[in-house]
DNA sequence: GTGAAAGCGCTAACAC
DNA sequence: GTGTTAGCGCTTTCAC
C-alpha cells in the first residue's frame, strides 16, 4: 500500500521491488475496494449555484451526480446565492475553504476578487471547477461549459441560411458587461462579416435584460427598419422581443435565432415566432463538475481537458420538446 | 440478507419484522459492498456489432461503458458479424444463450426469426437490449436509438426553412426495405405536406445504397428538374449525391439535408454542399445498452422507458467538427 | 429456519 | 522501516 500510493515509510529498495512486481503482475487498483474502505471519511463537494433561470436545471444535474456517486461516500451540498453578487460569492468561497471541503464547483463572477479566492483554494489543495461561465487565468481545475464563440458562429450561419445569404439583421444583447453574451456576439459577427457579404448587421441593441427596455427598443427597431429580415438575440428577455415582433405583425417574416430553452422561448418556438434556439446542456453543467471533482479527488484522475465543452444543441419547432 | 433479497429460508413472521425494521431505519442497500462481494462471479454482457459504417463508434461507446463498470466485475465481449445477415445473427444469439451470458445487446435485423430468438433469451432470463434499430413486438428489455420519425420531421422543418416555405424538393432514400429509412421519410413527408403547402415533393428515388445508381439517378434528377430547390437524403451513398450536385454546378443552389456524420458527409458540410446533417449519437447507442444491462442485472434497475431516445443532433458548417 | 463467519480489495492503525 | 490486522457492506457457506 505504501508503495502503490506513494506514502512514506518504505525504503527505496523495497519500493522499487514492489513496483516491479506490481508491473509484472499487471496490478490495477480496484476502486470498489477503495470506496468501501473509505466510506467513513467522505468526500464533500460544495456546489455554489446562483439564483437564476438555469439554477433548477443545474441542481438536477448535481443531484443526478450525487445519486450516481453517493455509494462511494460522496457528499454534495448546494449553496444558493444571489446572482451577480461578487461579495456574497467571495464570502461563501472563503467559508467553504475554512471548512476544508474537498472540492468546489461554481459559476464565477468574472472578477479579480473571485479569481483571488479561487487561487487561494487551489493553494490549499481544494480543487475548483467552474461551470457555465469561466474566469480567465485562474487556477481552477477546469471549466465546464459551451464554446460560446463557436455557438455564436453557429447562430450566424443558421441566420444566414434562413436569409438565403442576403438581408438585414439586428442583434439584441442583454449586456455588454457579460463575457458569455459578448462571445456569442463576436462569433455571430465573425461569420456574417467574413462569409456573407450580402447580409448587413444594421444595429446592435443592449437591453440590460430589462423587460420594458427590451420591448420598447425592439418595437422601435421594427418600426424604423421596415425591411428587417432577422433578429439575433444573445440572451435575456426573449419574451419581450417575441411580443414586439408579434405586436407589429412581423412574426414569420422576421427570422429569430436565440439561445437556451427557457419556457418563454420554447413557447415562441412552438408558435413559429422563433426559428431556431441553441441550447448548451445546462444539466451537464451541473452533473459534470461534480463528476470531475469526484474523479479527481477519489481516483486522482485529471479532467480530460481544461475546457470540457457542453454540446451546441440546435433546436427548432419539431425538436423543441423532446 | 435473506429477507432483503427475497431469498427463501425465513419464516414469514421474521420476514415481516425485518422488513419493518429496515423501513424504520431507512435502510438503503450499498451497491459498493455488493460489488466487492460479488466480484468473483462476474456479469458477462455480450454486444453484437454489425460490420458497418457505425461499428467503430459503437465499439467506442461499449469500451467506455466497460471502463466505467469493470470494477464492479462486469465483463464485456464484442462479436462482430456481417451486416444484413439474419442467419449469422440468429446463430450467434443461440450460441450466446447456450453459453448463458448475463445479457445481450444487438442491432437486430427486423425479421421474425430474430424476434423468435430474442423471445427465447427473455424466457431464459437473459435480457436483450436493442440499439440503433428496433424490432417490433419482441420481448427485448428496451430499445436505445433515435426517434426516427421525429428526426425526419426535424429534417422536413429545416428544409422548409431553408426554402423559405416554397419550392421543389426531391427525396433520395437508400432502400424502401429498411424501417429506419422509411421512418425518416415518413416524418419528412408529414411535416412538408401538413405545414408547407407551397413546397412540393417532386420525386422519391430509391438508390439501393449503390454508388453508381445513386450518382446516375441524382444526375438525371438534376437534369430533368432545372429549378429543383432541395434534396433530402434519408441515408446511403451521400458522397455520390454530393458529386452529382457539384458536377452539375448546382451546389449551394440546391439545399441538402441528410443524416449522420460519416467522413464523406462531414466533408460535404465543410464545403457548403450539404447545409444540415442530423446525428443520432451513435456513441451513446454503444454505451447505454451496456449501462442499462449492467444496472438491470446488478441492481435490478428497470430501464427508464422502453425506448431510450438518443439525441437529434443538428449540425451545420460551424459545428460539424466539434 | 436461524445465526455466525469468511472473504471480496482496500485503508488506517498499530505492534514490532 | 517493516509486517500485521480490523473493518468498510455485502454474499455465500456452513453449523446448529
Amino acid at each position: 500500500d505504501k508503495v502503490l500510493n506513494n506514502r512514506p515509510g518504505v525504503s527505496s529498495e523495497v519500493r522499487q521491488k514492489v513496483k516491479n512486481l506490481a508491473d509484472e503482475l499487471g496490478y490495477q487498483p480496484n476502486m470498489i475496494g477503495k470506496a468501501l474502505a473509505s466510506q467513513n471519511k467522505p468526500i464533500v463537494i460544495a456546489v455554489i449555484i446562483p439564483e437564476s433561470d438555469f439554477g433548477e436545471e443545474i441542481r438536477r444535474g448535481v443531484n443526478k451526480a450525487y445519486e450516481t456517486f453517493k455509494d462511494y461516500g460522496v457528499e454534495v451540498e448546494c449553496h444558493i446565492i444571489k446572482d451577480f453578487d461578487v461579495a456574497e460569492q467571495k464570502s461563501i468561497l472563503n467559508y467553504l475553504i475554512d471548512r476544508k471541503v474537498s472540492g468546489i464547483a461554481l459559476r464565477p463572477e468574472n472578477d479579480d476578487r473571485i479569481k483571488g479566492v479561487i487561487d487561494k483554494a487551489a493553494e490549499k489543495n481544494i480543487p475548483v471547477v467552474t461551470y457555465n461561465s469561466d474566469i480567465a487565468f485562474s487556477k481552477r481545475l477546469c471549466f465546464v461549459g459551451q464554446d460560446l464563440v463557436k455557438a455564436g458562429k453557429v447562430a450566424g450561419n443558421i441566420m444566414a441560411k434562413l436569409l438565403k445569404g442576403i438581408g438585414k439583421v439586428a442583434i439584441i444583447t442583454g449586456s455588454f458587461g457579460l463575457l458569455c453574451l459578448n462571445q456569442r456576439l463576436e462569433g455571430f459577427k465573425t461569420v456574417i462579416e467574413n462569409q456573407y457579404p450580402l447580409i448587413h448587421i444594421v444595429e446592435v441593441i443592449e437591453t440590460k435584460e430589462q423587460k420594458v427596455i427590451t420591448f420598447e427598443k425592439t418595437a422601435a427597431l421594427l418600426e424604423s427598419i421596415k425591411d428587417l429580415d432577422g433578429i439575433y438575440v444573445t440572451g435575456g428577455a426573449l419574451a419581450e422581443v417575441g411580443k414586439a415582433v408579434k405586436f407589429t405583425g412581423r412574426s414569420g417574416r422576421v427570422k429569430i435565432v436565440c439561445f437556451d430553452f427557457y419556457p418563454e422561448i420554447v413557447k415562441l418556438v412552438r408558435e413559429g415566432v422563433v426559428d431556431f434556439t441553441i441550447g448548451q446542456d445546462v444539466f451537464a453543467q451541473g452533473y459534470k463538475p461534480v463528476k470531475i471533482l469526484f474523479k479527481y479527488l477519489f481516483m486522482g484522475e485529471q479532467p480530460e481537458s481544461e475546457h470540457i465543452k457542453t454540446i451546441i444543441d440546435i433546436r427548432e419547432k419539431e425538436s423543441i420538446d423532446i
